[in-house]
DNA sequence: GTTAGCATGTAAGGAGTTACATGATTTT
DNA sequence: AAAATCATGTAACTCCTTACATGCTAAC
């Protein structure tokens, strides 16, 4: 069930989740989260927000004005218990398909709203699919080394090189969660859409 | 025009202009080069290849039979002269779009239909492009520091890390360029790649 | 005798983008 | 007075996947 891509579902649900947005702000909190380097387009956007809506995973809170622009009408979403509790599914879900590539780091984005066992359990997942992915590449390019030219090879092996940087990290991630490393067990209130308050700051690990 | 997203195009150009093929064998020679997990999936294959039939750039070479099946008819592909300028055109292109994240590794993957100076240019143009979206990123993430928790600024981190190694790799591959490094017809020597050592399957992971 | 591989295709649908459309407010 | 930013939306289109449909051949 479900098996929809749903990246861009669960970043919208884990952002709102950290209070309440309009569209044109949420769009602009997308970017790190979805990392992408274009911010995602109002055309994806307010369709999906009310598809989210109709499922009962979001309300439109209240339509207010702007401070800012006090006669510009800005319709507010908030998460809805069945959002939060499909927000958690959907982090806590360890993807098989190919569809995870881009599923995986708004979920590290969202790993405040697991366990620590889930996050433990996500990252080793996630470690061991890109193991067995390694290895697939490597027999690619062993068979491909006499029929393919420098340049695709080199290409390959670049490929090969990012691979194991990315399981190596995964090690290091698992390495930090085990020994309790991240620190803040659940991500810092947002407050309302005013830009600065009183929330606490967070501490790098390093 | 040529603003379409095109990657595909661009791979199935370059694999048939080694040698005509039919789509079955095409698809399987198109997973290296597109650098994917899971082979493109015929529902996009044989629609496109007709595409490019219809475009000029590929004609029906002749429907032979199987060597191994002989009563299988296969639809082998050959480029025009047409899908050859296509093909040095599209390799030839220094994209500013974002769709040239996926066009760029096929255009690598295509380098030895493009002289040494438009090899040099492209990866030029490659590498100022990332070196933007790096200080992009860069400022992004001073201007979430406060705003992210953990795992989101170790997430971006990891980002900045992998496209800071992009762009070291862009630039090994310009000096490479520069000293005639890829001028060899023979592939490079391979020494380093070896067959995986052997993981632990079911082992619990450290 | 069933599973796997060879070979080509269509239909439906998902998940996005671009371009368009509208209008208010602030800044230059 | 023009440009930039705020704010929401629709229509058309792109490019892909999944699932289906067909039928042959090899190997276990």
């Amino acid at each position: 069930m479900a098996r929809r891509a749903a990246a861009l579902e669960m970043a919208i649900l884990g952002v709102i989740s950290q209070g309440p947005l309009h569209g044109y702000e949420l769009r602009k909190r997308l970017v790190p989260v979805l990392g992408l380097i274009t911010a995602i387009s109002y055309g994806a956007l307010y369709p999906t927000l009310r598809t989210l809506v109709s499922r009962g995973l979001l309300v439109e809170k209240d339509v207010t004005q702007s401070e800012v622009y006090p006669k510009r009408n800005r319709i507010v979403y908030d998460l809805t218990d069945a959002g939060q509790a499909r927000l958690a599914e959907l982090v806590a879900d360890v993807g098989t398909s190919s569809a995870d590539d881009d599923m995986f780091p708004v979920r590290i984005a969202m790993f405040g709203y697991a366990s620590p066992e889930t996050r433990l359990r996500v990252l080793q997942g996630r470690r061991r699919r890109l193991e067995d992915r390694l290895d697939q590449m490597r027999d690619n390019l062993v068979k491909g080394r006499e029929r393919l030219d420098a340049y695709t090879l080199e290409l390959q092996q670049h490929g090969l090189d990012a691979l194991e940087r990315e399981v190596a990290w995964l090690g290091d991630m698992i390495d930090r969660e085990r020994s309790g490393g991240f620190a803040p067990p659940q991500p810092p209130d947002l407050g309302t859409l005013k830009p600065r308050s009183t929330r606490p700051k967070l501490e790098p690990e390093n």
